[in-house]
DNA sequence: TATTGTTATACTCTATAACTATA
DNA sequence: TATAGTTATAGAGTATAACAATA
C-alpha cells in the first residue's frame, strides 16, 4: 500500500536483506544434518523448544504453541513420549486436561539439541572480530517479538 | 575434532550467528505468506527455483537439484504440468529423457515469487542506512558455495 | 545389461469430524 | 452445554520397489 518511488534506503534494505535471506538458504541444511545426528525430526524441534521440565504444558496449549490442530499435537506428544523424551501427568485441579513435560531423557535432548544449534558454522569463524561484532549488534536492535510480515 | 578452549571470536561468532539464526526464525512465516498468496506449496518454490524457460532440466537431474527421490520429482513435475507451469520435451538425441522447462506461466509465477521474496521485511526499513550497509557488506564476505556444516 | 522415467505402494505429517470424559 | 483430549479417517508429501521403454 506504500507504493512510491524507491529511495536509497529501500534499496539498501533490499540488499541486506537478499544477503541475509542467500545466507538462511545456504545454511538450511546445517539445521538438518544436526536434527539429523540426534535423529530428530523438524517436529520433534519445534515441539522441544516449547517444552521443560518445570512447567506442565496443557495439550491445548501446546496446539496453539505449535501452530497445528488439537489432534496433531496428541500424534506429536504420542511419538516423544514412546522414545521417553516428554510425559504426560494428570492435574487434580481438572482432571480433563493432561499436562506435558520434558523427562531427564528429553532435558538431555533438548540440551544437546540446543548446544549444536548454538554452533556457528565455520564460515562466520572465518570473518574478522569487527565484522561479527558488526552484524551481532546490528541485528540485536531488530524487534524481538512475534514476526511481522 | 577442534575441541579447544572457547577464544573472544568463538564467543562473538556464536552471538552473531544466535542473532541470525534468530532473526529467521523470527521470519519464517513470511515465506509461507507470500507462499500462500501465490498458492505455492514450499516444494513448489523449491522446484521452481531451479528451472527456466531456456534450460530444459532431465528428470533425474531435476530429483538431484531438489535432493529427492526420482519418484518424487516426477509427482512435483506432475503437479506443476498440471497448473500449466511447466513442460515436458522430449529429447532428440534420447528418447529416454523428459527434459523440463517452465511455461510463459510459469515464468511469470516465478517473477511474482521472486519479486515478493526479495521484499525486505519492514523491521530492516527501520534500521539506519550504514547498519544496512555494515550488514549488507559484512554478509557479502561469505562463500557463496553449497553450504558447509 | 544399464539408464530414464513412471507406477504401485507405504510411511510421515497434517487436518477435519466424530467421540469420551470431565466440567 | 462447553471444554480437553483422543480416535478415525483423509490428504499432502516423501520414499522404496517393481516396471516399461530406450540405450
Amino acid at each position: 500500500m506504500t507504493s512510491r518511488t524507491s529511495t536509497a534506503k529501500d534499496v539498501l534494505a533490499k540488499e541486506a536483506w537478499g544477503q541475509l535471506y542467500g545466507y538462511f538458504q545456504r545454511h538450511r541444511e546445517v539445521v538438518h544434518h544436526h536434527l539429523a545426528e540426534l535423529e530428530l525430526s523438524f517436529g520433534d524441534m519445534r515441539a522441544l523448544m516449547v517444552l521443560d521440565a518445570e512447567n506442565p504444558r496443557p495439550m491445548h496449549s501446546l496446539a496453539e504453541s505449535w501452530a497445528c490442530d488439537a489432534s496433531n499435537a496428541t500424534w506429536m506428544v504420542d511419538r516423544l513420549e514412546q522414545r521417553g523424551l516428554v510425559e504426560r501427568r494428570m492435574l487434580r485441579t481438572d482432571r480433563r486436561v493432561k499436562a506435558v513435560v520434558l523427562t531427564a531423557a528429553g532435558v538431555e535432548t533438548k540440551m544437546q539439541l540446543l548446544e549444536r544449534l548454538s554452533q556457528p558454522p565455520d564460515d562466520l569463524l572465518a570473518l574478522s572480530s569487527s565484522d561479527l561484532v558488526a552484524v551481532r549488534d546490528v541485528l540485536a536492535k531488530l524487534p524481538k517479538g512475534s514476526g511481522q510480515l
